[in-house]
DNA sequence: CAAATAGTGTCTCTAAGACAATATCAC
DNA sequence: GTGATATTGTCTTAGAGACACTATTTG
């Protein structure tokens, strides 16, 4: 009988097969479009960074950035190293959005995918830009659910147009998972883990907690509820919005001025 | 300037480092206790199914089920593989809880792990009989929130008492993670992979999908409601319950006799 | 003043919690 | 009848959607 140092002096993981393991993440961040009327409120755009891959397989196709799983690293960690890595800047915040592992995802062998979602603030990309590489860039998003109950992710960045169709399968636990009908450009099976994210992130934006993340420390209502209608995708009345969030946010003493209109609070989240 | 075929052929994947993947379900199972009198109804009991470690480390401890993922298989399906092979029942559904990849959570190396929760039906087990192997045993489950705000996770079978002690750390997005104080003779960080599998069967009892798995194909709504407070661990007016339910049944023209009160009417899931 | 947004109040409807009351069986 | 559960109905309250109305600013 062998103590429990014994056995581990005797034990070669190396032994069995291993799979190489990665973290995918989706970062998405919301632009503030220009005015188009001196009073007019500004629109709000969905972005989701995406990078061209300079390497084999997919060479030359838009990837979500992401990469290999270092010894001594958690997979969120991996996520936060990934992201960090691509755009200088540091997501608010990152949600798991599950394990993509069927076993011919990658051309290049047995590698398996830990995707997730992040947040980042328009705030910080305005203050240390991170999409002056070509190889880097902002996609608007737009992620609806066409006549024929499938769904259609289209993403656009100049005149570059990318436009995968997913079925949505619906497993247990209310759960979604999105079989790739066409990847519309995308590298990998990274089409089904962009809509697996957005349906995350929208998920999280019900309870406002996502929404905060890409707002700055201080904000309008106003801000905050095209926020959250640029993710869900729905609109709300600004009277019941206010009401909704109001347990959730607290008022500062600072308005916003020079709007052509009336001036709106400034409110802060509620710890 | 290689094609695609030529870099792929010229690629050596074994060239990195990779971890060991894993599986380890927490498979549940509400199990009917007997009658205290002839015209009361049985109690529930929430159990879990643990299996005693044969090996080293943590050898005759006690641990969940799993394994390593295999070439040509999804994670999921190694979880479903890895339950049968113990159970020699099919769980009627599995949930992903998280990843676990820690990289010190296993002393045998670089290990991460895939957790899922698993339902089993009393019925399945009934027919087959599951636990005649002395390593593999189920045990009642308590879990509850504790004076200082910690997490107290209780097993327990026969003269078995297994307790351990979590501290429970919000993360974003309303999500809860789990760090073990006191792992109460669990092997690995398995204390922690049940607590979290717990709070995700508890989040999926809300809308009562995961409480028609744990039930057979028709069922009277006083058994249901009692699923339900087993795993949530709240109680319900039985009026209320019913009408929050009605949307999600439908009835049968059968009834269930001599229980010694009134006929139950028995309903099946509404499709 | 006009255009636009900011902000308040109120009506209605629905869902959920509490609870009262009735129904039906085995012993 | 008694003790237990089964089942229905109703009162109340909280929250969300709809909408009317007022307030405030800049060109």
């Amino acid at each position: 009988m062998d103590t429990e140092k014994e056995f581990l002096s005797n034990y070669h993981i190396e032994d069995y097969e291993r799979p190489s393991v990665t973290a995918d993440v989706a970062a998405f961040m919301i632009r503030t479009e220009d005015k188009t009327s001196y009073r007019k409120n500004p629109e709000n755009k969905l972005l989701l960074l995406l990078i061209r891959r300079g390497a084999h397989p997919f060479k030359d196709m838009w990837a979500l950035p992401g990469g290999f799983l270092q010894k001594g690293e958690t997979v969120e960690e991996c996520a936060l190293r990934e992201i960090a890595e691509e755009t200088t800047v540091k997501p608010v915040s990152i949600l798991p959005v599950g394990v993509f592992s069927e076993p011919d995802r990658d051309p290049r062998g047995w590698i398996i995918s830990n995707a997730y979602a992040s947040i980042i603030s328009e705030e910080s990309v305005r203050q240390t830009g991170c999409d002056d590489a070509a190889d880097a860039q902002w996609f608007a998003v737009s992620f609806t659910c066409s006549a024929d109950g499938n769904y259609l992710l289209t993403l656009e960045y100049e005149d570059i147009r990318l436009e995968a169709v997913l079925a949505a399968e619906k497993t247990r636990f209310g759960r979604t998972t999105f079989r790739i009908l066409e990847s519309g450009g995308l590298a990998f099976d990274h089409a089904a883990i962009i809509a697996a994210a957005l349906s995350a992130l929208r998920g999280e934006a019900k309870n406002y907690e996502a929404v905060f993340d890409f707002l700055p420390e201080t904000f309008t209502l106003t801000a905050m509820q095209k926020v959250q209608e640029t993710i869900m995708n729905v609109s709300v009345l600004p009277a019941n919005f206010r009401r909704m969030v109001s347990a959730y946010v607290e008022e500062t003493d600072e308005y916003v001025r020079g709007e052509g209109h009336r001036p709106a609070r400034l409110y802060k989240r509620k710890k």
